[in-house]
RNA sequence: GGCGCGAUAGCAAAGCGGUUAUGCUCUGGAUUGCAAAUCCAGUCAGUCCGGUUCGACUCCGGAUCGCGCCUCCA
């Protein structure tokens, strides 16, 4: 039974779809004006893991998640460039391609543009326009009346008369009320704009949401998801574009993923503390900060730091260091799995609200009868079988054992001369010459590479 | 000021009203020529103060501290 915290009703539900056996499931994406960071790449993790295993579970999901391409940032960033606006998200929306390859993440159903979605935008604003929610202003732009929808602060449990003593809304001629939010906005010059009832002009960043759903989810759909900082004002505005437009409740589950700290404060763009997944890859295996990300639950806060990485690595290591053996073992099938109390308790943890971190800790279970059948190569080939279809709905341990305990830490020494170094250790050992065998242990222990002997693989090595 | 979240052993991080979380580290043992890896055993918890209860890390109240949102941000 699926269990989903709701950030609506600030509890664990029993989670109900709309229609037997679908979930239809938006994800707030990128705004292509930059690299993505690792924030970024916390949410976008989070939502290809519950993805996998709601698929996993024969969920029929249909995963959305838009690309804004089209923004104030994006509109500065391609000026600052000297650079055509198109060409500047274009190479960003590879870039973020990219990174998600590395990462393991699956790419969604459906991945709408904001560009591409312009007419829908523009016929939502007119019926909010039509029934009294919206109005046009003197110059162009195109407002939410925010005090035109009873509801709205039901997401983050704000009071709309408190939000105008807010002592950080500007003063705005222009507005009827300063709660008022944009959905279009007038064209400034040299600016991109598409023609539309009030001029031309471009959308706001909350309505392009409210259309691309509809469009590709419906007027309510089941899940609606996104990082730390949407809530408000972005999911807010959209519960009060998309109810008023449509009259229907907009979203059943609201689901939103945990911040990724650096030094305790939260990593943004807007506080420039960010590392981009690029940057991070540079040093670190992509698994292993995939590991990281999965390793808490994924609404926790986690902290960006070396250290985490490391464990990360070595938690990682512990799990390769038991497949090492079974390269060649397929993940096994889940319906050969449902007897498995290994399998029940993955997806019991799973189940109660996408808990990684128990799911992991079963699968250290796992890694420990599987260190201890060895002996017996049928029972040992199923627990492994076993390890790497749990790591299939993880995203990880899909890597031969052998490459990924052998790429870590500095590669200042080839592959060729270790191998060399161990074939003169053997003769060494053969002729009981072990002070020299252990000197050779002993310099490549200097530069990150251990051995290990084992009666039945002989030498076998890693870095650390 | 408003709204919300959190405080668990050396570090990281979960569940649970009474029974081992888990990973890394540490200690002892097995194994090894010696190691490493692995296995077995073990040490180390629940910010503070009250309350409920036969019994609370787990529920309730309060305090303290930390964090997020309230402005573009995943």
């Amino acid at each position: 039974m699926l269990q989903i915290y709701n950030t609506l009703t600030r509890q664990k539900e029993i989670f109900k779809p709309i229609h037997e056996g679908k979930i239809s499931l938006y994800v707030c994406g990128i705004t292509v004006y930059d690299y993505c960071h690792i924030g970024h790449a916390r949410v976008l993790v989070a939502f290809d893991v519950i993805t996998r295993f709601l698929r996993s579970q024969n969920w029929d999901v249909n995963y959305v998640r838009n690309i804004t391409d089209i923004d104030d940032k994006i509109i500065n960033r391609a000026k600052e460039n000297s650079e055509e606006y198109t060409h500047l998200t274009s190479r960003f929306i590879q870039a973020m391609h990219e990174d998600e390859k590395s990462l393991e993440i699956k790419r969604p159903d459906i991945e709408p543009r904001a560009t591409a979605y312009i007419q829908e935008i523009i016929d939502m604003s007119k019926i909010l326009i039509e029934k009294g929610h919206a109005y046009a202003a003197s110059n162009g732009d195109v407002y939410y009346r925010v005090t035109s929808f009873a509801d709205y602060g039901k997401l983050t449990n704000k009071n709309v008369d408190e939000l105008l003593s807010g002592a950080r809304i500007e003063v705005d001629e222009i507005k009827e009320d300063p709660r008022d939010f944009v959905l279009w906005k007038a064209a400034k010059v040299d600016e991109p704009s598409w023609s539309s009832p009030w001029g031309n002009g471009r959308p706001g960043w909350h309505i392009e949401c409210s259309a691309m759903s509809k469009k590709c989810c419906g007027d309510t759909f089941d899940i609606h998801g996104g990082g730390p900082d949407l809530p408000f004002p972005h999911h807010e505005n959209e519960i009060a574009q998309s109810e008023a437009a449509n009259g229907r409740k907009y979203v059943n589950y609201w689901m939103h993923a945990g911040a990724v700290r650096v030094d305790g404060e939260k990593m943004s763009k807007s506080l420039g503390n960010f590392f981009t997944i690029r940057d991070v890859l540079e040093k670190y295996h992509p698994e292993v900060v995939r590991f990281l990300l999965v390793s808490s639950h994924y609404r926790s806060p986690i902290n960006y730091s070396e250290d985490n990485l490391i464990e990360a690595r070595a938690g990682l290591e512990r799990f390769y260091g038991a497949l090492r053996d079974y390269a060649d073992v397929a993940p096994l099938a889940l319906s050969n799995m449902q007897e498995s109390n290994y399998y029940k308790a993955f997806v019991e943890a799973m189940n109660d609200d996408f808990n990684t971190r128990v799911a992991l800790a079963g699968m250290y279970d796992l890694v420990r009868d599987l260190n201890n059948a060895k002996s017996d190569t049928v029972l040992a080939k199923n627990l492994a079988a076993q390890l790497k279809a749990f790591g299939l709905i993880l995203g990880v341990l899909q890597e031969n054992p052998e490459v990924f305990l052998q790429a870590g830490g500095s590669d200042a020494i080839s592959a060729e001369e270790i191998e060399n170094l161990i074939a003169e250790r053997i003769q060494a050992k053969n002729d009981k010459n072990f002070a020299r065998a252990d000197e050779i242990r002993k310099s490549l222990l200097v530069q990150g590479v251990v051995l290990e002997d084992s009666k039945v693989a002989g030498t076998q090595w890693r870095r650390e």
